[in-house]
RNA sequence: GGGCGGUUAGCUCAGCUGGUUAGAGCACACGCCUGAUAAGCGUGAGGUCCCGGGUUCGAGUCCCGGAUCGCCCA
């Protein structure tokens, strides 16, 4: 006999990562991601841009989380009928290669590399960038992310860094870059700018002076705030002798090149008579402090707000350094307005009490904050040392800024103004390199003027979804409220050029926005100049009669990622917006792109990638560059701890991926928590979620395979749902319900909430579905029902692997191809070119849902009941009573009463109404309802309910009348909604009650039930003897045995339901032969002889 | 120092506009089922909902203060 060939194919055990490399080989050789880029796309293009990574780095566990998210709306929109371009990108330029490149070539001072060590350090760099690709490359496919890697984008071509140099050039056109000073963190001694990154390990705890000087006031500029206040205090300002304000520094050094007093217009200042030096002005809350701290009595005889004192004009300490320096002609020098140029009192919201005098002193050179209030005062700079950190003025100048600090001490006491001079222990940071403090320090800049379009960062940002939405208003919107101008210069040699070049009397400045422009200007064609320092720099010009040079920085990489919308597709325009001659192609691409649909990257984003794609869209097209974005929340380890390589708690992927498989991990990442939260990861949870859901898909494909592969349904032409029987049909409208309900999660951007309802359904689809229907399966003589059964299982199979395909894209592959593409051959050829499943709104019978909803609910009951009563489900119970809370309901457990019968094995099921004899109820206020109209009176009503007689309530409530009380002499009545009856469970029964819902077994086994009961057990004998004799499923048997008690009595009732049961051809009383299996108990005894028929 | 978020069972997490006995999965214990079988299912135990105060008939949920962890920014 030639064996018919298998309808599907044979599903082994599980071996997720080996069926996932099938799946990768499969992809490759067929092209399906090519192929995807083709589908027809019916709805248009749904944009999607990659926020490049950089790929100097080993790709990590983040970058999975990272790209799964990437991955699955692309894969959704696709399937739905969208086209999109996925379109890879690196990040290539800036610190972390520098800093590799750096510590490998052992360059530290930057300031002094010249051109042949910039070439080779830029060189270097340039392979550094991609030292892992192969490990990204690999990695990525190896995840399950479909991104076109072949044509990414590279923040470092040529191409790109002219699509940047256009950006730039259409704001310098619109006035928006200009340069301005910003302080930055110096190495002194190297006058090395340094990153963030860089002085956050450096900070050390040490002793620095902590000084209270006396700034005296001019008294003839006193605001008439304050007088108006002294005198409403009965105080005579000119009784105020030696009056100063009391300014507190940690860094003396800073105190030459002071401008300012700062104090908080909404804090209270006092105005203290001090035996010793007079009257001095300083925060009210700090009074108790000075006090102890310089020992002496102080006395204060005015309150002052912050607010009033500004303007007030005071001597400095080293008045003569701004003449020195030659910012002002003399001391005292007033602007056109009669403001004061410099020392006077300011406001500033940032000024606390907390420590010091509540009065800071103001060295804009020195301080961010600083240089920022001195813009808005409009006041100049001092520069009290140069960039090395050396002073340049007073008796100290040449010394290390540090080392100054006593002299100019001394120099303070000596002219009287010292007032305190103490120490204090605090951090700063250091230099770990070169072992010097840092020096902050203002130098110049260039900037974007960002801080012009706030309100419209703001208003566009109301335009973009943001998930989770609470960084859109929290830590974005405020960024973007608080926003200040972009510094876009940095002093390094690896970054996009900035391509402006100034005259050398430094008066015009041109910025260059394209190769061709550059190319006029310097007369000479520079299409095949790389466009990286330090060849570029070599590019100069004369015009006008003067010569041109770039100046030396570089761009801030977040602007190179910021301007992937426009420099993936290499668009360069003019200044009328239009393409430059010959990128019109360009110009179109980029126009179908822009912008975006979706992004996805961390949270820490929000100040990267985020912001910069929002502040070039908007400056330069007053819109949002995207319209939705997952932001993620960080990975951690199992204890909560960040993962670090120094901490050896780093999870790797490639492992993850080769033990359980991608489609695990990448289901743990979606499903496991929220995406905007921060995420505990180990392979632990990854192994659960391979379980639940991946496993319990795959039991029941595997289940469905096995006995497919028997009958042989026509899967191909399928019967009418109407026809099909009500449990198929309960089926087919809760996967109707899945479908809606997972595109309607998905749509909203919420994988998690879509693959907890696959979650939800598979589980049902397993635990429910087949484990009711499983001998329709396999022991179904009546075709039509078989049928049914078959089609309506393989139907919720293919809807859940089309759902699940964007989660776990190789077992929904591998699935597809052998549930869909061996029964129908026309069938797309991969699952990810399949048509996202419409739902029937038709089939959803809500009936039936609601119905079967309260089988399953009353099922649970009883088999709770079950397991408290202790008698096994094996032997059969006489009844049920059962019970819901609804009509609808209690109409499903009537028509289901077969069902439940059969699942609970009792021989009866009683379905009881409301108001039946055997039913009482607790009678419960619906308190949602009750709680709105009745407020305080609820827990009287509550105790009134409670003591009412609950028949009588019921039988009220279900004639529909409603219910009158008497509370507090006065009569309410209640409505039948106001009230709730929850059954409860009738004496003498096992029962379980919830929400409404009972279900009571009654436990009394006769004679008769327990032979039955013990025929079962007589059953599962045999059928294990079958499983230890190695036989087949489909394999017969001839019986021999012997018995006696009521084991025999048993078998005589029920040796014809044993025979079928285990496919026995035969059943004789006699010495058992072949394989022998017996038990004996207090019901008597028996032994069994199998033979294979 | 500021901003944002978290803190619920041993673990990972749900808990919508306040509402009755705070849930799920895992792990654990016990049991069930046996033609999905080196699978499957159920039950149970386990909680000062971080702490303190307030609003309310009623707070895990709202308000205020604090602790703590994390991220970002200074």
């Amino acid at each position: 006999m030639v064996e018919e060939k298998k309808l599907f194919e044979e599903v082994s055990e599980t071996n997720f990562p080996r069926l996932e490399e099938a799946v990768l080989a499969f992809w490759r050789e067929q092209q399906i991601f090519a192929k995807s880029d083709q589908k027809p796309a019916p709805k248009g293009e749904f944009v999607f841009y990659e926020g490049p990574p950089t790929a100097n780095g080993k790709p990590a566990m983040h970058h999975v989380l990272a790209r799964s998210f990437k991955d699955i709306f692309p894969r959704y929109k696709t399937m739905q009928g969208y086209h999109v371009t996925r379109k890879g990108g690196w990040d290539t330029h800036g610190l972390p290669v520098e800093i590799a490149v750096e510590k490998k070539l052992g360059v530290l001072g930057r300031k002094t590399l010249n051109r042949e060590q910039i070439a080779e350090f830029t060189q270097q760099c340039r392979e550094w960038v991609f030292a892992n690709i192969e490990d990204w490359n690999y990695f990525t496919e190896r995840m399950g992310m479909w991104v076109d890697l072949e044509n990414a984008y590279v923040t470092y071509h040529n191409s790109y860094i002219e699509s940047v140099w256009n950006l730039l050039k259409r704001m310098w056109d619109k006035g928006m870059v200009v340069q301005n000073y910003k302080v930055v963190p110096l190495s002194p001694r190297i006058s090395s700018t340094l990153s963030q990154n860089e002085i956050a390990d450096g900070y050390r705890e040490v002793d620095d002076p902590s000084v209270y000087v006396r700034f005296p006031l001019k008294r003839e500029t006193t605001p008439e705030a304050v007088r108006e206040r002294l005198m409403a205090q009965g105080v005579r300002l000119e009784d105020l002798d030696n009056l100063a304000i009391l300014v507190w520094t940690t860094t003396p050094w800073t105190l030459p090149s002071n401008t300012m007093a700062a104090v908080n217009p909404e804090m209270d200042y006092a105005v203290v008579r001090s035996p010793s030096v007079g009257h001095l002005i300083f925060a009210a809350e700090a009074v108790e402090r000075l006090r102890e701290l310089h020992k002496e009595e102080l006395e204060v005889v005015a309150h002052l707000k912050g607010k009033d004192l500004e303007w007030w004009e005071y001597t400095p300490p080293f008045p003569e350094v701004c003449v020195e320096l030659g910012v002002v002609k003399e001391q005292g020098e007033k602007r056109p307005d009669g403001r004061p140029v410099l020392h006077f009192v300011a406001l500033a919201d940032f000024v606390s009490a907390e420590d010091g005098s509540g009065v800071a002193h103001e060295a804009p050179v020195y301080g961010a904050e600083d240089l920022e209030l001195s813009r808005q005062y409009g006041t100049p700079l001092l520069f009290g040392t140069n960039e090395y950190g050396l002073m340049q003025v007073t008796d100290e100048r040449g010394k290390f800024f540090k080392d100054a600090d006593k002299g100019l001490i001394r120099i303070m006491k000596e002219r009287g103004v010292m007032y305190h001079a103490g120490q204090i222990r605090h951090r700063y940071p250091f230099h770990d390199r070169t072992g010097d403090p840092i020096l902050y320090f203002a130098k110049p800049s260039w900037y974007i003027k960002t801080s012009n379009f706030r309100q419209a960062l703001y208003d566009n940002n109301e335009k973009i979804n943001w998930f989770p939405e609470h960084i859109k208003h929290g830590r974005f919107g405020n960024w973007l409220k608080d926003n200040v101008d972009w510094a876009i210069s940095r002093e390094r040699y690896w970054g996009t050029p900035l391509p402006f070049w100034v005259s050398e009397d430094g008066s015009e400045k041109i910025c260059v926005g394209s190769v061709r422009e550059l190319s006029e200007l310097a007369g000479r064609d520079l299409s095949d100049l790389d466009l990286h320092r330090p060849y570029v720099d070599e590019i100069t010009f004369v015009k006008n009669g003067k010569t041109f040079r770039r100046v030396p920085e570089v761009l801030d990489v977040w602007f190179d990622s910021g301007a992937m919308p426009y420099a993936q597709w290499h668009l360069l325009l003019d200044g009328q917006g239009q393409p430059l001659p010959g990128t019109e192609e360009n110009y179109r691409l980029w126009q179908r792109h822009f912008p975006a649909d979706y992004i996805c990257e961390a949270i820490d984003q929000t100040r990267g990638w985020f912001y910069s794609l929002h502040a070039i869209s908007t400056l330069l097209y007053d819109q949002p560059c995207f319209k939705n974005v997952i932001c993620l929340g960080h990975l951690v380890d199992e204890k909560g701890h960040k993962m670090s390589k120094s901490k050896g708690n780093v999870v790797e992927p490639l492992p993850m991926f080769d033990k359980y498989g991608a489609d695990a991990v990448r289901w743990y990442l979606f499903t496991g928590s929220e995406p905007g939260e921060q995420k505990r990861f180990s392979e632990r949870l990854v192994q659960e979620a391979q379980r639940g859901f991946l496993g319990t898909l795959w039991n029941v494909y595997s289940f469905f395979v096995l006995y497919a592969n028997l009958d042989r349904p026509n899967l191909q032409n399928r019967p009418a749902v109407v026809d099909r029987p009500e449990m198929d049909r309960w089926l087919v409208a809760r996967q109707q319900q899945l479908v809606e309900r997972v595109t309607a999660r998905l749509d909203a951007y919420d994988a998690r909430g879509a693959g907890k309802e696959l979650e939800q359904f598979v589980e049902e689809l397993s635990n429910w579905y087949v484990r009711r229907n499983r001998r329709r399966f396999w022991k179904n003589d009546d075709p039509t029902d078989r049928e049914s059964a078959y089609a309506t299982l393989w139907e919720a199979l293919v809807t859940v692997v089309q759902l699940a395909a964007p989660f776990t894209p190789f077992v929904a592959e591998a699935l597809w191809q052998n549930l869909v593409r061996k029964v129908q051959p026309e069938a797309p050829e991969s699952v990810h070119l399949s048509d996202w499943p419409n739902a029937d709104p038709a089939l959803v019978d809500e009936t039936l849902l609601t119905q079967m909803g309260a089988v399953v609910k009353v099922v649970g009951l009883a088999r709770s009941a079950r397991a408290i009563s202790g008698v096994k489900t094996r032997m059969p119970l006489p009844r049920v009573l059962v019970t819901a809370p609804t009509e609808a309901e209690l109409a499903g457990l009537r028509h289901f009463a077969d069902e439940i019968a059969d699942e609970l094995n009792v021989k009866a099921v009683e379905v009881l109404g409301l108001g039946e004899a055997l039913l009482s109820y607790r009678v419960l206020p619906n308190l949602p309802v009750l709680g709105k109209k009745y407020g305080k009176r609820v827990p009287a009503i509550r105790d009134a309910l409670a003591e009412l007689d609950s028949q009588m309530v019921a039988r009220t409530l279900k004639s529909g009348h409603s219910l009158s009380l008497e509370i507090e002499a006065e009569r309410l009545v209640l409505e039948p909604g106001e009230v709730l009856l929850e059954a409860l469970s009738p004496e003498g029964y096992a029962a379980q009650e919830q929400e409404g819902y009972m279900a009571a077994l009654e436990v009394r086994i006769d004679e008769q039930l327990l032979l039955e009961g013990l025929s079962r057990d007589l059953i599962r004998l045999v059928q294990q003897a079958r499983k230890e004799m190695g036989l087949n499923v489909s394999d017969r048997i001839h019986l021999t045995y012997t018995a006696e008690g009521r084991y025999a009595e048993s078998l005589v009732q029920f040796g014809q339901r044993l025979q079928e049961e285990t496919l026995a051809l035969s059943l004789e009383q006699t010495k058992p032969v072949g394989y022998i299996t017996e038990l004996s108990d207090e019901e008597g005894a028996v032994k069994f002889g199998l033979r294979k028929a």
